[in-house]
DNA sequence: ATTTGAATTACACAGACGTATAATAAGAAG
DNA sequence: CTTCTTATTATACGTCTGTGTAATTCAAAT
């Protein structure tokens, strides 16, 4: 008489990745609170068991969602400059946009971002992996500056790169969080302007966007 | 036989007063999924009924304390001008520490933030809590900065005031984030020196501390 | 003193939460 | 075709959630 739901074997692999773009995809759509059990395993076409199977507890789960979260935003950011060009400057220029503008700057990207943040706080662990990918972002962006055609010490360097990052920061949550409120080019105009201004060179004369994407 | 909890009777004021700052409280220290309505009643010193008395639903409490959240962080760092110098540039100076230091850059105060986001982006009245305070920041900002001694047209100026907003913004929120991993007074000079470099003034060189707090 | 209104407490309810454990069936191995 | 492993489903449990409603007790008005 019982009719049990029929299933697919899959690989642990496979599982887990489902498992954990569904639970990033609820946390997007409604925050952490939705991303209950049950919704995860739902949108990911498993049943809530399923989830205990794989990971040991929902707070592991959480945990490897934002690892999987800051990878591919520093993914994304990284990316760009493989197909960047070789001069110094064009190359910080293109990062500097792109950092600002989609897919980086997203509104679905920040709220993600907003919803762990206090748990990053809290739990030692995400606190680490969010330190990580702070500073190798950060490093990106130095190295970029470093690059430079021009004498700075390592001291400026490093000022120079928490300065860049703030402003890069700042225009990608403003414009991630209200982004009717400005249009991406004026964005990006914005950045590349006040980027040039702290590093003293022409940054928006250097700016060529990449042309082999949308 | 009924043992019933002695109670006094409070001013709707005071009362509704209480029950925003047990609910920011309670945000604080756990994220938005500890501020249960038992939680919340249980820190103000009353019991759960009482909070659907003066408040409509448990949204309603949440949207208002986001409203008190921002209203005090303007005010924050509007309260530094009321002491502040008469020269444009000292003036722009301590608005510009002050937005990155304490009390305004706070771990706990961006966790505060960062808690409601996500129901910012969502819920359309919060959505213009956000909006309005963000535009009434920046309208200080471009206020302080249109006051500088030097020429500059009005789009120059909201271009200026977009770009100095995201490196206020950005600083304070790395330097709240990590504060480990940043001196007070190097954000407040990285900021400094960052706007001015914006705007073409020698902010850092204009900053007086203020000595009259802590 | 008594009455009266409402601020406050007390209790109940249905649903959702994370977790634990037992039952089943898919798919590989023999 | 049969056996065996285990990935997967199914179900139950105790706790916590927000909300609705009735019972009380405070404090002011009379």
């Amino acid at each position: 008489m019982s009719h049990r739901r029929p299933y697919r074997r899959e690989s642990e692999e496979r599982r887990r990745e489902d498992l954990i773009a569904a639970a990033l995809d609820l946390v997007a759509e409604g925050g952490l609170h939705a991303a209950t059990v049950r919704a995860i395993a739902d949108r990911a076409g498993v049943t809530p068991g399923l989830i205990r199977h794989y990971f040991t507890s929902k707070e592991d789960l959480t945990r490897v969602a934002y690892q999987r979260l800051m990878e591919d935003m520093i993914g994304d950011s990284a990316s760009v400059l493989l197909h960047a060009p070789a001069d110094p400057l064009a190359r910080l220029a293109r990062f500097v946009a792109a950092s600002v503008s989609p897919p980086v700057a997203d509104p679905v990207a920040v709220g993600l971002w907003a919803a762990f943040l206090h748990d990053v706080r809290r739990d030692p662990a995400m606190r680490e992996v969010h330190t990580t990918n702070y500073f190798s972002f950060r490093n990106m962006l130095q190295s970029l500056i470093a690059a430079l055609p021009r004498e700075a010490s390592e001291a400026q360097l490093r000022r120079e790169s928490i300065a860049c990052n703030g402003v890069i920061d700042g225009l990608w949550l403003e414009g991630s969080i209200l982004p009717e409120a400005f249009a991406t080019a004026e964005i990006i105009d914005i950045a590349l302007t006040s980027v040039g201004a702290i590093l003293n060179v022409a940054l928006a004369a250097a700016y060529q966007p990449d042309r082999t994407q949308t």
